[in-house]
DNA sequence: CTGCTTTGGTTGTCATGTCAACCACAGTAC
DNA sequence: GTACTGTGGTTGACATGACAACCAAAGCAG
């Protein structure tokens, strides 16, 4: 039994799924990049480090709490230390510790009330709670193995 | 009046949303690559070369319906000849037009179906029409501009 | 006609991501 | 001990994507 295409409805659902976060990552993006200089990947490292490792964090868990694979984090802690947000310290042979500078630092503190507001005007206050707590369900729900 | 960090359950919202597509786009992307080689990207042009061009359009047309900007599709363009699944004709002086080569054409029929499928499987069957009706309603209001 | 703006496209550069290969150390089996 | 396996990380190559500079042809103002 050949598979049938998909239906012009059917279309319509796939495509309003994958644009959907386009436009707001992008919003909210280049407020940050506009008032600090960091990308929201940047911004997304500094967070995890300073909210869950209080600055210092071993770059495995890092890049799990970050949903990342370890090379992409690799790659971009190289370029984040370039830009002297992040240094990296061995703590014995094999574990590598990620630590924040004052630099990194300081571009977080200034970058943490912007982020906020863009949330906030660009999803958060466009969506009703019925329909915020629909994306939470859905994207768990997505999130799981098949 | 300083703007509030985000809360937990801020966060969490904001990152059930940044993550939402990830899965699924990857998972579907997988699929026609592992049956016809195809990218993502790559079978998004030549279903809309084939849908709307009857295999052959001008750049700046496909590049609208693709919602990518010009340089993106050159690119892409180059790319996707080099690996002969598009080629270039000069209309006039200024116009390009871009068309679906036999080999192309081949691997979008292959890949069709197997991405009708891939949908079904990781995004449709698994939400309600409940679900869906809301995904479509937030992805058309936070496309809009603020 | 000359000059200005718009349109269609290319190109270079850089940031971001993915993939596979690789290396070093640690733990476990034997 | 040696061999196998798993963990933590780096690296190189390449695809993707954003941005700005550039170029040539077309349209239009004067």
């Amino acid at each position: 039994m050949p598979t049938e295409p998909l239906t012009p409805q059917e279309f319509r659902i796939w495509h309003a799924f994958k644009v959907m976060g386009d436009d707001v990552l992008e919003r909210v993006g280049r407020d940050i990049a506009l008032s600090t200089g960091l990308s929201g990947p940047d911004f997304g490292v500094l967070s995890r480090l300073a909210d869950l490792g209080n600055g210092e964090m071993r770059q495995q868990a890092l890049a799990e709490s970050l949903g990342w694979d370890k090379s992409r984090l690799s790659h971009h802690l190289t370029r984040m230390q370039k830009k002297r947000l992040v240094k990296r310290r061995e703590a014995d042979q094999r574990v590598v510790l990620v630590v924040l500078t004052e630099e990194g630092r300081a571009k977080l503190d200034a970058a943490r009330p912007v982020h906020a507001e863009s949330v906030r005007r660009n999803l958060l206050s466009r969506l009703s709670n019925q329909q915020i707590e629909t994306i939470v369900r859905v994207s768990n729900l997505l999130g799981e193995e098949v």
